[in-house]
DNA sequence: TAGATTGTTAATCGATTAACAATC
DNA sequence: TAGATTGTTAATCGATTAACAATC
C-alpha cells in the first residue's frame, strides 16, 4: 500500500522512539527542530536521523530544519497509529491485566475488545471494563469479529497451539509476551516478541561487575 | 572482573535467548546440541551462534558440539544470573504489581526487597507479600540497604527526579519502563529500557498493510 | 545574498556469513 | 581411520557516519 521500497528493520525500530519526542515537542509548543538539535535530545546521530527520514521522503525543509507537527503527522500516518486496530489479550495473569488497563494499547490506537482466560477464578470477572470470557470462546470470537492483533499473556506451554487458532481465525499480529518462538509458515502473520526477561539479564551482566 | 575483552551489543543481546533455549534443552534431558541443530531450533545462523560463543572461549568440543549443561552453565555465570541482586519497584500501578508478582525477577536471580508508591490508595497495602512504603522513605532505604536494581514503573514525568535520587543513593542498575532517556553524566551506572509502546507500533506497522 | 540545514552520495565501520584447517 | 563439528580466519554484506552539493 505505501512506497513499495523495503525498509530495513533498524531504521523501523527507530521511528516509533522519533515520533515520541516529536509528540513531546508538539506538547510543548516547539514548532520547528533541526536534525542537529534533535541528535542531542535523542542520542542518535543527526546523520542517522536524516537518512532514517529520507527512506520516507523529504519531511524537512533546507536552511529551516523540520516542522515538528508535520513530521509527527507524516510519522503517525506511516507507523499507522492513526488507524484504528482491534485486539484481545488472551492470558489475563498480572501482565495481562496490566496490559488491559495501561496506555499503551489505545495511544497506539489499539481497541481492547475483549479477554480471555482459562481460569475459572478469572472467567466471568470485569478487568478494564470487559468481562473476561472463556479461552474455548476464542476461536468463534475471532471468526465473528473482526480481530487485529492478539496480545499473548498466558503460559508458555499454552503459547503456540493458541497462537495457531488465533492465527487460522484471522489475527493477523501477535504481541508475544511467552518467550516462545511463535511461527506460521507462510501465512503473513506479524509477531512482535518482547522479551522482558532477557532485558533483565542484559542489566544483571551490566550490573554484575560495576 | 571478567574477560577483559570487550563484548559488542548484539551478541550481549542474543545470550539470553541461547540461554532460554539450552535451559529448555536441558530441562528436556536434552544432552548435546550442535551449533547447526541449534540454529534451527532458535533462528539464528550456526556460524553465528559459534561466533557468539566463541567470544568468551571454547565451550564446545569439535566432531561433537556443545553439552547442553555445561553450556548453561557456563551462560549462567556470564550472564550473572547466577548472582544474587537486590531490587525495588518504584510505582506500583498495574504494571509495577504485575512484575512484583511475575516470575522475570526471581529467574534471573532478583530479590524484590521493597515497594514504593505516592499515592495513599496504595501505600501501606501489601503486594507480593511486601507491605508498599511511601515514596518520601525510599532515599533513606536506599542507603541503608544495598540495592542492585530499581525497576521504574512511575510516571513519565517522575522519571527522571526520582531516578537521579535512587543512583545517588548507590543503585546500580535500572529496569526503565517509563519511555525516558535517563542519563547519569559519569556515574557508572545501567539503564535497561524496555518501550513496550515501541514495540507495539512496530507490531501495527508490520499488521497494516498485510 | 549569506547562513543554515537538508537530502543524498560516498567512505567507513562493524556485524554477519562463509569457508576451512584443527581436532575430537 | 573416517566423519563430524568446532574454533577461527577471511569475505561479504549492511548499517552508520561523514561530507558536501542543493536549496530554502
Amino acid at each position: 500500500m505505501k512506497n513499495e521500497k523495503k525498509i530495513s528493520t533498524p531504521v523501523l525500530r527507530r521511528l516509533p522512539k522519533y515520533y515520541r519526542h516529536l509528540e513531546e515537542l508538539s506538547r510543548n509548543g516547539i514548532e520547528k527542530i533541526s536534525s542537529k538539535d534533535l541528535s542531542k535530545l535523542i542520542n542518535v546521530t543527526a546523520s542517522q536521523i536524516r537518512q532514517d527520514l529520507n527512506c520516507f521522503g523529504g519531511f524537512g525543509q533546507q536552511g529551516y530544519g523540520y516542522h515538528v507537527q508535520t513530521l509527527r503527522d507524516n510519522l503517525a500516518e506511516i507507523l499507522g497509529v492513526t488507524k484504528r486496530y482491534t485486539a484481545i489479550i488472551v492470558g489475563v495473569g498480572h501482565l495481562g491485566q496490566a496490559l488491559a488497563n495501561h496506555t499503551t494499547l489505545p495511544r497506539s490506537g489499539v481497541d481492547l475488545i475483549a479477554l480471555f482466560d482459562v481460569s475459572p477464578d478469572v472467567v466471568g470477572t470485569e478487568v478494564a471494563g470487559l468481562t473476561v470470557k472463556n479461552i474455548s470462546e476464542v476461536n468463534r470470537f475471532c471468526l465473528e469479529n473482526h480481530v487485529d492483533v492478539a496480545v499473548l499473556t498466558l503460559p508458555k506451554s499454552e503459547a503456540l497451539p493458541v497462537a495457531t487458532v488465533l492465527a487460522n481465525a484471522g489475527v493477523k499480529g501477535f504481541w508475544n509476551f511467552t518467550n516462545t518462538e511463535l511461527s506460521f509458515s507462510g501465512m503473513n502473520v506479524s509477531v512482535e516478541n518482547v522479551y522482558m526477561g532477557d532485558s533483565l539479564m542484559k542489566l544483571c551482566y551490566d550490573v554484575q561487575d560495576s
